[in-house]
DNA sequence: TATTGTTATACTCTATAACTATA
DNA sequence: TATAGTTATAGAGTATAACAATA
């Protein structure tokens, strides 16, 4: 009783298939999509993520800065370092020099929390990117470097401009 | 006086730039944003876009089906065909064969406006993919789509498996 | 007066749940 | 009873604006 032309169709148009922005748009909100749903089961968050690797890597200290790097709203920065302080994962400080500023750093466990997390990103990273071998990876990861870059030259690295990809 | 740990720092950290899936996620949120933004200016969304080339194609007619393919609410259909049937792109009539359903199609002006749509789409593409030559733009395009394939059966192709990619 | 971190408020999406008319 | 479309409601997430302390 169902006519042809109605009912579910098999696919979508071809003419969005076929659109690498709207491919791009719908990986990137399924990566997203699941990266925080994994974080969130594991009771952390990409947020949190995001602000121990900066943290880790020791580039900055200040709240203002790092909500800039991070591209976050200073207000919304407030609430996940908050958390992250019950957490005992990092502290926050007043600068001497400056009694406005809170210098913001990683604890031991801030440390060992961050390894937590990075295993878990690298696993979902690894399932979703499964169709491809290590070399597709590879080629893909350079190219969206390439976008990135041109987009936003916080993605440059500064020195390193020639080391290896993983 | 501003102490070289404190302050902007140059970059996002390492960890996160080396992340296929920090950098899919980003640069998928960009692009949509930058398509919502440019559609919004031309008074349309990538809603709109979606549901007009869908109906271009002719794949289907009723309500539900629309929303499954696209993977919208049902709910937020509604709206957006309202909007689309003010602007006089699409017509919605009742199906005879079971009054329940709204059997919606494309006007005349609705191809018009899917065409305008489409090539303002294609000039966001254009411009975001603007680092890549026309064999890297194939190479990224073809990529994303063994990921988009592999996690979403709507991304295969039935027939012509071996169509050209622009 | 300007800036840092903070708190409070408003707004936009989206997801869920109820409602109607048909089957 | 179940389903298609519709409407209404609630919640999450985000952006904006006000605030207190310090420069």
């Amino acid at each position: 009783m169902i006519p042809p032309s109605i009912g579910s169709p098999a696919c979508l148009p071809q003419e969005l298939v076929s659109s690498p922005v709207f491919l791009l748009g719908r990986l990137g909100f399924e990566i997203k999509r699941r990266a925080i749903e994994e974080l969130e089961a594991a009771g952390s968050s990409m947020y949190h993520y995001s602000v121990l690797a900066l943290l880790g890597e020791g580039a900055c200290s200040a709240q203002a800065a790092i909500a800039d790097v991070l591209k976050l709203d200073r207000s919304q920065l407030v609430g996940l370092l908050d958390e992250l302080e019950q957490h005992g994962f990092i502290e926050r400080r007043r600068d001497p020099s400056d009694r406005r500023r809170h210098t913001v750093s990683l604890t031991a466990e801030g440390r060992d929390q961050l390894g937590r997390l990075r295993a878990l990103v690298r696993r979902i990273e690894d399932d979703f990117l499964a169709p491809l071998d290590q070399q597709s990876r590879e080629a893909l990861y350079g190219l969206l470097l390439q976008v990135a870059r041109h987009h936003d030259a916080r993605f440059s690295r500064p020195a390193e401009q020639a080391a290896a990809v993983g």
